[in-house]
DNA sequence: CTCAGTGCAAAAGCTTTGCATAATA
DNA sequence: TATTATGCAAAGCTTTTGCACTGAG
């Protein structure tokens, strides 16, 4: 199992270190979806001298890699707006920044086509959706 | 316009101050989805002795109350996995805290309805529903 | 041998909290 | 007047960075 994980990071052209092998295989088994600090505390039992700083360089790298993802969506820091009447969803543009708003039928959708199939109550939904806008897609 | 913030607010149990309507305003005005620190730049051209934390404050007073609406996702912090293959989406249950994947035709969906209409060009879509699992439904 | 990766410590950013003061209802 | 809210400063947390040392290729 570890070794598998060697061998993904062999053709990655990132160097095969213990620590990161470490971290990719937890990642791997972590199919909760562990943040930073659960990669570290986990990490840490099998190499007591592991550094926080050195999992969130090898998260980072193993991203830039395409071997893992970042499940957050993109933006850190909360960002608010006036409680919309209506249930809407963002678009955000990777060019620019903007985000443009769009109101849809997705939950109605979504409520249709997913809750009942996993026996779930759902009580909110969001989607966001990231890529190019017109203005940036003409620039390039 | 200012007025109408104070009269939403008068009605909502919190009590009026002249740094929580400006605030409620700017994050009305702020179609951009403004981040506390750019609620707090705006807000200090008008009250120059507005202290950060009465923004922070403010901004989980009105959340609260439900006047205005995180536009993040809930998790504060950021959470991998490996890369899958096949597209997937996240089910978040508000009682346990379990995440549970599903995969669907969600993105086609979206990409069909959605980006024509609006002129975009989709990269990357991710959905986000929370509710309540099973298993939480009958422990209440 | 060379350069990427690591550990440690310190710094950087966002967010929260304690406490005395001020303002609302 | 009794709470609630504010300002200021300090602390809390996650994440990033600098630097000398270690280890992979």
């Amino acid at each position: 199992m570890l070794k598998k994980s060697r061998e993904v990071l062999n053709t990655s052209g990132l160097r095969v270190t213990d620590q990161r092998a470490l971290i990719l295989e937890i990642v791997r088994r972590g199919r909760g979806h562990l943040d930073a600090q659960e990669v570290y505390l986990q990490a840490r039992k099998k190499q007591p001298r592991l550094a926080l700083s050195t999992v969130y360089r090898n998260l980072q790298a193993l991203k830039n890699m395409g071997l893992i993802e970042e499940v957050q969506f993109g933006e850190v820091y909360r960002r608010y707006e006036v409680k919309p009447s209506v249930e809407h969803h963002h678009l955000l543009c990777l060019g620019c920044g903007r985000v443009v708003e769009f109101q849809g039928q997705l939950s109605r959708y979504i409520r249709r086509n997913v809750a009942q199939a996993r026996d779930f109550e759902i009580v909110d939904t969001k989607v966001r959706i990231t890529g190019y806008c017109a203005d940036c897609r003409s620039n390039k």
